[in-house]
DNA sequence: GTCTATACAAAGATAGAC
DNA sequence: GTCTATCTTTGTATAGAC
């Protein structure tokens, strides 16, 4: 491409990738890797199932497209944890941004939480070269907080351990939530109430 | 069997009932109930598959004779929440002991996980015959603790999440921990101590 | 009770017409 | 680019000898 020609991704080509990792999302995330069939995602996709091998190289290729793809939305609100602003505060925001996106993104969450589960056999790569060091930079942050006598003495990377855990749980283990819950008329809020209280007595100097 | 004679389960019969259920949730665990094959597990039990399928009606067979055996096990630390001892003692000491397990039976804990991430298909009457019951005796003895003074007023079903995603987190997501932490040499210790710090600071009166 | 051989179904992937 | 038809592999389950 000399003269820097497009790559001739036409809108159609567009749409039906597009169509393609939305359906797929959706089945993955229900199903893990295996549970997932190539049939599920073209009858969800409305394509025949020739036609999405036209688009993507098989199954696995479409697996881990996506989850390169969400992969930063993923970590956004980590991203977002900034040394300008108030210790305290900064943590309880993040906390609040995880649990929204655990309720605004459920399938995403459920998607990277099938691939942890069984050894993260296809993301580990990414997780080595993105997630880690970004865990990093947060952990000596908050460390730096900690020598600054901001934050009490905490284990940098247990809370945020906790933080991950706590808020994704109801993503990741919903169906278990909402038999235990029964009908709610705003389990967001609870949890949300709930969480901010918890961590709010632990960030306490 | 007018008389009490005995089911007639031979020794070689338990035996192999036992070695099978064994392989199974060394399988199960790790590639879910799809990904999961009767080759591997009839690979991993040191029988063949027709050898297999003489002992249970099939896959699902297995797979729900699993998580029902187990069920008690992993409920045990909950039961052993007791109305007579100090409530932040026995919540703390639920926490450890939820903590334990993760550690000493993370397969377990993964089966489990695979099964509620997916929607929980096979195992719902039992959440909703089992769990149901002991959570709702559980919320109500804390509540009860938070009627009398005894706790400071919080949320108990969001509190019993709270530890169960915290303490089944370095089961569940071991592969992702162990990318973020490298090596470590005492890792359950300083969990332990995290989640006692934090579990303390919020219960605190 | 255990095995070999095999039936049967599901699912990933390809061929080739249009 | 998209489809129908088909190949191939894998995986669950059964038949029947021993």
């Amino acid at each position: 491409m000399p003269d820097g020609a497009p790559k001739k991704t036409s809108r159609i080509q567009k749409r039906n990738r597009r169509l393609i990792l939305e359906a797929a999302l959706d089945v993955f995330s229900r199903h893990g890797y295996r549970g997932a069939t190539l049939d599920q995602i073209a009858a969800e996709a409305g394509l025949s199932k020739p036609n999405i091998l036209y688009y993507f190289d098989g199954k696995e290729d479409i697996h881990v497209t996506l989850l390169s793809r969400l992969m930063d939305t993923w970590l956004d609100p980590l991203v977002a944890m900034s040394p300008q602003g108030e210790p305290v505060t900064e943590i309880l925001s993040y906390v609040q941004r995880k649990l929204n996106m655990a309720r605004d993104l459920p399938r995403e969450s459920r998607l990277f939480a099938n691939e942890i589960l069984q050894g993260a056999p296809r993301i580990a790569p990414e997780l080595t070269g993105h997630l880690k060091p970004l865990f990093d930079e947060k952990c000596a942050l908050i460390a730096e907080w900690i020598a600054q006598g901001r934050l009490p003495p905490l284990d940098p990377q247990h809370l945020i351990f906790s933080i991950w855990s706590t808020t994704q749980h109801y993503a990741d283990f919903e169906s278990q939530v909402r038999i235990l819950m029964g009908p709610e008329e705003d389990p967001h809020a609870r949890a949300s109430a709930h969480l901010r209280r918890m961590f709010e007595a632990m960030l306490r100097v």
